[in-house]
DNA sequence: GTCTATAAGGTGATAGAC
DNA sequence: GTCTATCACCTTATAGAC
């Protein structure tokens, strides 16, 4: 309702999602939020019922960006345009939101206990919305014959590393915070071996 | 010393790192892995310091496979076998150890707060090697001029994928647990789309 | 809407009998 | 080597004053 209301929910929201990110659930406090943001603990739980209802907000805050990466395979007609859009989206969205990354993955790697089954269903329906989509480019004879679902585990995880694994990035470029240049080099670097390796060949302009 | 004293601490070893791999450090409880195995509590304090003495057990028992896992890049002299191999070997690791890379990725992605340096420095110490293998490699022209540090990361994340977020792997995969057959077709995608992807033509038989 | 004080419940770790 | 009983501590969540 209240401006103040819905800013004072994303500035918790947003403390709550670094925290949460460096410590997983368990592991996060309340009252490590509250002391982020300077707020006391009991005004957290005045904007948020409890701990898991503020941890799965946290968790549906990053599933509107994380269904809009794969909007490339419905917008574009030929593989090498949704694919080039597809990495770059999902590169920039590690950029942008690796916190938010980062509990998403925690929560797949334990077995998404805490992830809503309609957020579940949305992420398939749009999954297989892709794979049909690239089988078709195979079928045209625009790709290589790979098996689609596979192709995606691999874009998935190789553009979601630079979010959730960015320690390890970190240390290996031997820098502080990963520059605006590294994440368009992965992109660029992916982007290349991905259309070589599935053999797809720039759309000849028109 | 004795065999039944290390058979025990296996067996700890081994419960302590599902439940890890499930749960986290803060959200795993001791009593969860004394159950598991049927030992009271009091019994695993016995065999381990304390919990974060058998946390750090679990990840150091990860490291070992790991580092093998990179040998392929010092044992070939082509970097399609290298490639090959070490695709391979980490699928293998996937397949085999799916908790012990789970406890190790959740480790990485909280910033790694209980990893020992020790662990730290040999990592960097075999990935200096593998990048610079790899840069011999585009020097020779035997691949295309690919950011090494870059490729490491998308074969990391590759091939970890498989164990880390075999939650997702199951649910698109529709399976209960991925086949011996599954686990080789993500291995011969990857090796495919690695090495016409880089450039790599297969090493002429001599 | 905000905050202090406290209730209620749970967990790591150990002492000490067997 | 094993296990029961217990301590000491900590965290979620709320009641109730402001």
């Amino acid at each position: 309702m209240s401006r103040i209301r819905d800013r004072k929910k994303a500035l918790i929201l947003n403390a709550a999602c670094a925290i949460f990110a460096n410590h997983g659930y368990s592991g996060t406090k309340i009252i490590d939020i509250a002391n982020k943001i300077d707020v006391p603990k009991a005004n957290i739980y005045y904007y948020f019922e409890n701990k898991e209802a503020l941890y799965r907000s946290v968790l549906e805050s990053f599933v509107t960006p994380l269904l809009q990466a794969t909007a490339p395979f419905d917008d574009y007609r030929h593989p090498a345009d949704a694919l080039t859009n597809f990495i770059k989206l999902k590169i920039e969205i590690s950029k942008n939101h690796p916190n938010a990354s980062k509990v998403f993955a925690n929560e797949i790697l334990q077995g998404a206990p805490h992830l809503p089954q309609d957020i579940i269903d949305k992420l398939c329906f749009q999954t297989e919305g892709a794979q049909s989509q690239l089988q078709q480019w195979i079928d045209q004879g625009l790709m290589d014959d790979i098996s689609p679902i596979h192709l995606l585990f691999t874009l998935w995880a190789a553009t979601q590393t630079y979010a959730d694994f960015n320690w390890q990035v970190k240390l290996h470029l031997k820098t502080d915070s990963i520059s605006d240049q590294q994440f368009e080099d992965a992109s660029n670097m992916l982007i290349k071996i991905i259309l070589k390796g599935c053999g797809i060949t720039p759309q000849v302009a028109k």
